[in-house]
RNA sequence: GGAGAGUUGGCCGAGCGGCUGAAGGCGCUCCCCUGCUAAGGGAGUAUGGGUCAAAAGCCCAUCGAGGGUUCAAAUCCCUCACUCUCCGCCA
């Protein structure tokens, strides 16, 4: 949620700000419920005062016996006005709400402008693709050997957009997780959460996810959602809470299940495990003081960039434009894994400033020794990274002529000491 | 699933129609006193919003959430959420 100050005092830049990430805010019509909001609000105010002051006073002459009578006359006009005045200011918040709460985030003044993907732009890179003397083969392949990537199995159970891993796939799969978990919590800094899969309207609307994107979210029938990234319950842990300034920065991990509909995604990624209704991801989260926040952002970045450079996977780093950029972020780093069976970078992590955008919806704030008020906290999260498509990542940098895999070395010893699978020979 | 008890400020806890944004205690901050330590005395200490160029001031809201009764609600009524205890079921 943006700071109402801002759509107060200064309206026309932050219009122009929100136009470059291609959202349309009519400054008339805010305006106008500005101006309305203002009158009836203090117009009901002024009602409220001056009824609790009579109201005051006929308990004070019932205490000393008199006759009360002149004061409820009296008080009896203000009845009807301050209804009515009341549910005026109660439709026209609910306007501004509405407006307000699919609003995103301003991209911060270092973000490239521009309209889609097409205008996202390479920080750097890292590693040098490797050239094979063989046809390489997409990850679809490669696991389908012994059915140990099962499509058809999952569909059969679920439906599209499922997979099911068996044997050393699922071994692997698990591997990449506990060793993304490990390297977050020795080496980073970060604590290690087991968090609800299943939350609440409230702590979805806490991170942003809704009310706009609604459509993306699994809902149960007691209207809990199923979490799309860990970074909605972890980042609502902080929610409605006043933090002392020496806890930041609150670092946090979880590995979890995400579910998506990925309803606007038809005939996209239909092949493989790109894009699932259900895959694992190790996620980061960070709260921190509001001095820090573009710091953290590179640090986090670098957290997920270790990862990658563990499991000696080329990537690179791009900057998302203005255009492309998620509703609650302020600046995004995408880390792009190289993908050799569909020679280019495809997306393995996102890493975002959201600055005080979701500390104000959940008011999640901090108290520090200097100011007296509580001011709101930032927040960051990324990915640190998404399992399956890391598992893509592996199984197609590391495969090898005869459709065997060599499992890279940090990943050696959560998977018995193997140093190869061969799902072909299982 | 059944029965009961609860939810008040940073924490504990009183209040059960008006003088209560809320006693008292703990904690914290500042001051005084005390040659250390311990103890003592005094003052202060919720959050959000509005008004304002801003500050001060003033105003409004908030005692789990939402609604209702009333001139007036932390206090009465209804609905919901959560916590705890007992019973049942269960990985």
């Amino acid at each position: 949620m943006l700071d109402p100050q801002l759509l107060r005092n200064e309206l026309e830049q932050t219009a122009a700000k929100l136009a470059h990430r291609g959202y349309q805010l009519d400054v008339a019509a805010w305006q106008a419920l500005e101006q309305s909001r203002k009158a009836v609000q203090l117009e009901t105010e002024a009602l409220q005062n001056k009824r609790t002051t009579i109201s005051k006073s006929i308990g004070q002459a019932k205490g000393r016996g008199e006759d009360v009578q002149p004061l409820l006359d009296e008080v009896a006009a203000i009845g009807q006005s301050l209804d009515e005045s009341k549910e005026q200011l109660k439709t026209i918040l609910a306007q501004m709400d509405e407006v307000i709460l699919f609003t995103p985030n301003l991209a911060d003044d270092s973000v490239p402008l521009g309209k889609d993907e097409d205008d996202n732009v390479e920080v750097r890179v890292w590693g040098e693709p490797q050239t094979y003397d063989f046809d390489v083969k997409d990850h679809v392949e490669l696991g389908e050997h012994n059915k140990g990537l099962d499509a058809e199995s999952a569909a059969n159970l679920s439906g599209s957009r499922f997979t099911l891993l068996t044997g050393e796939m699922a071994q692997l799969h698990r591997a990449l997780a506990q060793f993304m978990l490990d390297k977050h919590t020795q080496s980073h800094g970060y604590k290690e959460f087991y968090v609800p899969y299943l939350v609440n309207a409230q702590t979805m609307q806490g991170s942003g996810q809704l009310p706009k994107f609604a459509d993306d979210a699994f809902i149960t029938e007691d209207e809990r959602y199923l979490i799309p990234t860990a970074e909605v319950p972890l980042t609502n842990l902080v929610a409605d809470t006043i933090i002392d300034e020496a806890e930041l920065p609150i670092k946090m991990t979880a590995h979890t299940p995400c579910f998506r509909r990925e309803a606007g995604s038809y005939g996209k990624d239909t092949k493989g495990m790109i894009r699932q209704h259900q895959f694992e991801k190790v996620e980061m989260v960070q709260i921190v003081h509001p001095d820090k926040s573009f710091e953290a952002l590179e640090e986090m970045t670098g957290h997920a960039e270790a990862i990658l450079q563990d499991l000696g996977l080329p990537y690179r780093v791009i900057v998302l434009c203005t255009g492309d950029m998620g509703f609650s972020a302020t600046k995004t780093y995408d880390l792009e894994v190289w993908v050799p069976a569909q020679n280019t970078y495809r997306e393995i992590s996102s890493v975002s400033n959201c600055v005080d955008f979701q500390s104000r919806r959940m008011k999640a704030r901090f108290r520090s020794p200097e100011v007296k008020k509580p001011q709101l906290v930032h927040t960051l999260n990324g990915s640190g990274l998404a399992v399956g498509r890391t598992l893509i990542a592996v199984l197609e940098n590391y495969q090898q002529a005869d459709g065997s895999v060599l499992v890279p070395e940090v990943l050696q010893k959560y998977m018995a000491g193997k140093t190869v699978i061969n799902l072909a020979s299982a």
